[in-house]
DNA sequence: AACCTTCTGTAACAAATGTTACTGTAGGGT
DNA sequence: ACCCTACAGTAACATTTGTTACAGAAGGTT
């Protein structure tokens, strides 16, 4: 494990700190798809993501979702973090967007790394202030854009993260996600092949040009 | 100032920490209305609210604006915090809803004393926590509820933060926050007052029964 | 009182989004 | 090959929200 910690991390935490997280982190591996947390669970571990990407969503009382944001390489989860020292429920749901590798840290260790290493805290501060900016990202998306305009970000977005072309997804997945109804989403994308901006097939999208 | 900073800080931080504060803070007092930071400002100092209420404001490019939330009485800016440590340029507009009291503390001291009290350690968590459930419950907002819902949301928080029944806003102004139009707004104001939830006047709304 | 500015009310219309209903079809399973 | 199911296409319509255009009222100023 040591040198994936080294790979991602190496650069933020100093060796003793490396050396902390390689003893008492267990290294974890989930397919695409996995849930890692849902709505209502506690958060026994802070996750360090090594590789993949894990999606973020959000659920109202009518069972309604919404994508809020992508955790990448390097990241943390904030909202975890934020969870473990309240030791409250966590308020969203974190799905494996792509197989992912990552790190499981105690909860334990948050507090007394942070009193004991600047990197630490610095780590920790920067997710959270990582993760503010996305919310925000998230909140100028809902409130200002208009829905053809989203879907283009999400379909830029899904293919930066999973580093393809082509998005796996049916269009009711989509509308899921943006929290719309499937017929809107099938409507604006028939639009966008009609400018020659994507392909359209069956379960997958080809990005072209957007 | 002590006194100030032991009554609404005193259960939070030890008396070291409140000495601290209270030599190199300073007292501030804000008229209602006080732009105390901008978009695009550097943050010189972190804000420790007394009294009174700060709201938080969104704007993207077209100068369309968007109230995310409200600082309150105990609370401090989870986004000052993030931009004094990354030492970036503010992503919000904060203008003081209320006259307000509060105790500026200049940024240097955020890091170290980050390390040398537990106290400060967890308000700052505390904080992150905090704001980033508000900002759940915004992105709640704008993604789940209808305009009507949001309308009445907006009413009670404002009644609730200024403890006043009397909504001293004009259609437009709310229309604002709300990034909608003004029109939308007296149609559905006209609405809750048929349903005799408020009652309407020029510049100000009485909350009935919300 | 006469005037002006700002705020509110409202109708009529436009645009965006959501819903219902139905069709066709791709592709897997038998 | 046939069937079945999930997916996609699309029209027609409903609802919500945004826009345009005016009218009238409140309240201050001269």
């Amino acid at each position: 494990m040591i040198k994936e910690l080294k790979d991602n991390y190496g650069h933020l935490f100093e060796d003793e700190l490396l050396n902390e997280i390689n003893q008492v982190g267990t290294f974890k591996e989930v397919p695409e798809g996995f849930k890692m947390i849902d709505i209502g669970n506690y958060v026994k571990a802070i996750p360090l993501l090594i590789s993949g990407a894990i999606k973020i969503l959000r659920q109202d009382n009518d069972g309604d979702e919404l994508l809020l944001y992508f955790l990448e390489k390097g990241d943390t989860c904030a909202i975890t973090l934020s969870c473990c020292l309240g030791q409250t429920k966590s308020e969203v749901r974190a799905i494996a967007e792509t197989k992912a590798t990552l790190i499981m840290v105690p909860i334990q260790k948050m507090e007394e790394w942070s009193g004991k290493y600047k990197s630490w805290r610095s780590f920790v501060f920067e997710s959270y202030h990582h993760r503010l900016n996305e919310m925000l990202e998230t909140i100028d998306s809902i409130a200002f854009l208009k829905m053809d305009e989203r879907l283009v970000k999400y379909l830029k977005e899904k293919a930066r993260i999973s580093q393809d072309k082509i998005i796996h997804h049916t269009h009711q997945e989509i509308a899921y996600e943006l929290h719309t109804s499937r017929e809107v989403i099938s409507r604006l994308l028939k639009k966008l092949e009609n400018l020659g901006k994507v392909k359209l097939h069956r379960n997958y999208i080809v990005i072209k040009d957007v």
